[in-house]
DNA sequence: TGTACATCAGTGAACGCGCGTTCACTGATGTAC
DNA sequence: TGTACATCAGTGAACGCGCGTTCACTGATGTAC
């Protein structure tokens, strides 16, 4: 062999790796495969022994960023981090600033709804996972309703930066994150009745 | 003239509307031009006398929707609708599936935000209109609590609509729907300590 | 009343460009003898 | 040990196609005389 073992996978893992970024940064639709090869130090050619389609390469990219995302959050816990920490992480400038290494629901949520079914299936999978992660840190005892609040604390940390990202001035954007916070401190923190 | 007084005014709004519809339906960047002018039943040549380019068209299609939605909620509170009403309206199973003629956020907002400036302000002013819309149902007396409130409410009810959105099976879809109804309702209820 | 001209919303072909995808090829290495 | 061949990750040109945009033109009507 010309290339060391484990070098085509390699290569694989860099392309998905690169496209999981720009497909946030810039969209689904509107990032190509030459652009993602190109970054990727390759010609665009490349691209097929590796996926079978953009479709293929959607599906791989999306739902590993949504992993990866539940895994920060994960190592967040296991590093003793609480609640309140967990959400101004995630309503923070930083994040804010940086969709392209940052939570693909913020980025790309609507634009996952009009793929493929194998695409929703795989990223719909992926929230499930993530909301989960999630449950423990609501201080509610019935499983179920601390599965809803969980459920609506995604959305509501996913819809609070969206539209912070939106919005021009940077102050408002951070009144915005901070309207967020709170409320998410409330919906975990609100009794069950 | 050969056309009666107006006739090209209506032209164009005809073309706003059917473009803003595709656009919530396919998303921006997928929606083209040429498909955009033949549902309105127009050649693509037609485009340019009416717009300076995509962008002027994106920027109005969707300022358009954006203050749409608002006059959809303050026509439902002019009937007498209660919030509860209102939040159970937009979290549909009707909604849900007309992601065409619903809110231009919960199928755009990521989007939007890739948009140029002018674009994006214009959006921000709309989204800031929708959201004082929504004040008066949040009985809170602390004016700036309520608002922040309705803001975090907001951002629930978009991120929970994209994210029924995404799963396949419509009663899980339903569920989410749920919770996000359920906990909109909370934090239009809890006191503001 | 009849004819010549001006108006202008809309037509439809064409522009260059980038898209996703295909494919004949390269060239560095490992294996066979 | 040296040579011939097989392997295969990656190259780069080309495919047809649709994109946003431009532009010379059409043709129905209104106005001028």
């Amino acid at each position: 062999m010309r290339f060391e073992k484990g070098h085509k996978a390699e290569t694989r893992r860099h392309i998905l790796g690169v496209a999981s970024k720009r497909f946030r940064k810039d969209g689904i639709s509107a990032a190509g495969i030459a652009g993602i090869m190109s970054e990727a130090g390759l010609t665009n050619g490349a691209f097929y022994p590796h996926f079978k389609s953009k479709d293929e390469l959607v599906r791989e990219a999306v739902s590993s960023a949504i992993n990866e995302q539940r895994h920060r959050v994960e190592e967040s816990l296991q590093a003793g981090c609480d609640l309140e920490s967990v959400l101004r992480t995630y309503l923070s400038r930083n994040h804010l600033d940086s969709p392209g290494c940052g939570c693909p629901s913020a980025a790309l949520l609507p634009e996952v709804a009009r793929q493929p079914a194998s695409t929703r299936q795989a990223y719909e999978d992926g929230i499930d996972s993530y909301v989960s992660t999630l449950v423990p840190l609501i201080p509610i005892a019935d499983a179920a309703v601390a599965h809803r609040r969980a459920t609506a604390m995604f959305a509501l940390m996913v819809g609070t930066l969206q539209h912070a990202r939106v919005v021009m001035d940077p102050a408002a954007a951070e009144q915005i994150l901070e309207s967020g916070v709170e409320a998410a401190l409330l919906l975990a923190r609100a009794p069950s009745t």
